[in-house]
DNA sequence: CATGAATGAGACTTCATTCAT
DNA sequence: CATGAATGAAGTCTCATTCAT
């Protein structure tokens, strides 16, 4: 935990305005003279900082996917069983969608970036996180956990899921408990896939 | 089934050709001349036809929805349980997926349109589809046939599973067999709700 | 001879609008909307019919080159002599200076653009320029009607004082009349370069 | 010949770093911060020493056609006949040209630059060059040396000789014998001039 | 003095929309 | 009706210049 340089400060101030105004405009109907003034600097001032539009948004994002990544991080260490672990993600997830709704509705909405290299690297981090998850419900059927199935079906479901309850929490700020939402998610996922002695 | 007025002819060729330059660039790297090109047409017809590039999109969706909804329709009529409901509408879904990418991409990827009118209006359609989702599981759980569960949450897992199952039938051309996916997720999906006797 | 389309015509006036701004600004200097307005017409019309700036100057230039070179090829028909020939030159050259004063100025001076690609191919007319003229003196020695000397050093010497003139006669407005011109030019350089029998 | 001040030194630092990135690039082309990179310096120092881009490109190009002319000057001081002094002056020229190649570029090539100011005094150099070059012939015509002709006439051609030779030079590096050079072009240029006995 | 982060005027270019033919 | 040439608003990006440190 070091401190921050005034160059990353305002690097920094500069991606909030950019979520800010790209997560309420979308990508092309935000111009970089909005999020230059959200950020209190001159249009300018954003070129210094970064090399273009896309590249902003690219590097927004990323920074976006990376905080969401460790926030899930946190929550996965030390689980033992898969229920536990999609219990924890659910958590995570749900926790991150609340904390973050702006930086959500971009990453699981508003994908739609023509740049080639933008949507290759969204694509890649879509194939690893599943990939991850895949790993994840494997080992659980090794361990007997789990009962046999199509693991890749498996993960389909589980992202499936995960991937729905952000509108419902972002778009129409459905109040429901963290805990209680995350608990009847899992009770239905695990029912569907667990090995039932 | 009537015969189409040479009118509506010219509309659902700029439609076609709208629909595949949309999905193939995306809204805001769609260009009118490119559409009326792929449409065989000069590009000051389609405003005859199409009073904006906003509307013809909005236009193209509407249609592509109704298409999806009627091919879903289709499939679900006359069906009893939920079970068999759920296995149509994901036969359906992953049908039309494989017909009908493009449009698919669109719907279920390209949402990013800011134009405020388009935007309600399709998460209107998102919330009707939920709805009458909701219902069938309501009614499932009245008969009996699914277990005590908050029926949003149901509605939650299903949406989700559907949602998820697009991304690797039309961007990686997944490749099995319709009526075995259908099948397995089905099977998942009702472990996690049915009631257990 | 055969009757311009209209594309042609617009494009001849977007050109003629073009060389006008280019030659008295600049390159840099001049801006799109300038040459438009001199044009009488939209910015974006000129962007119909050229794809760049850049473009716009090159194929400027390339017309305003073949121009010239056709005046001169017209001057050099039928002459027999290298005295008959380099009093041509001149005599071409001087009148199209008069007639294209703002041509000359951009062709004779103006050759900074950064462009490389304009600025290979500028280099590359001067070369064959100088090529073609080096092979008139070299059968002009051979022919025994100019002196033993390095053709490459006639070529220079007569290639300098034809570049000289244009700064006078454009930039000054020299009256003088152009055969008085010719033959005394014509005299000097021959004088330098004739076999004294 | 006396020391300079320090401010002197990192005035001259700068001319040298802006003669090198206008003559890579061109005025239009170099940057502010280039310079100030290759003079190893901060962008704003440039700004203690020149009150604009402009200025230091003006200043830069009177610093170098000092030089030309000093150079000059010592090669012609104690000269007697007109072709002596000519020989010296292209023996000069062609020195200079070598030993200053990007500084010539930029004298006789990169003339585009359209500050009024600094155009009408590189035509005032121009002028005032020819001046001087027209009263040696008149004195040499005088004095009989030279052959009765229009004066102006044979400055054209002797500043037109002397403009061409750079572009060989500097743009292909023609490897040529400097004296050698210099007695053939003044071969030709006196022989085009000289009195007949 | 020296610096370089910040600025914003201004340039090129795109493209939805219009309208005369 | 159909067309496509013409348009200009609007957007991205550059870079000379300023000024607080």
């Amino acid at each position: 935990m070091q401190a921050k340089s005034p160059k990353e400060i305002k690097r920094d101030l500069i991606l909030d305005a950019a979520l800010k105004v790209f997560s309420e405009k979308g990508y092309h109907n935000a111009t970089m003279n909005e999020i230059a003034t959200a950020a209190g600097i001159g249009k300018g001032t954003i070129y210094e900082y970064f090399a273009s539009k896309i590249q902003l948004f690219q590097q927004m994002l990323a920074r976006g996917l990376y905080t969401y990544f460790e926030s899930l991080e946190m929550q996965n260490l030390r689980r033992k069983t898969v229920e536990e672990m999609i219990h924890s993600l659910l958590e995570g997830h749900i926790l991150f969608c609340r904390q973050h709704s702006r930086l959500t509705r971009l990453v699981f909405w508003d994908t739609q970036v023509q740049d080639d290299e933008v949507k290759d690297w969204m694509l890649q981090m879509r194939k690893e996180k599943e990939a991850r998850l895949q790993k994840i419900l494997e080992e659980g059927i090794a361990s007997g956990e789990l009962r046999q199935q199509d693991p890749y079906i498996m993960t389909l479901v589980v992202t499936g899921v995960i991937a729905s309850i952000w509108a419902p929490l972002v778009l129409d700020g459905w109040d429901i408990e963290t805990n209680y939402l995350a608990d009847a998610i899992t009770d239905v996922i695990m029912r569907g896939i667990r090995n039932q002695v």
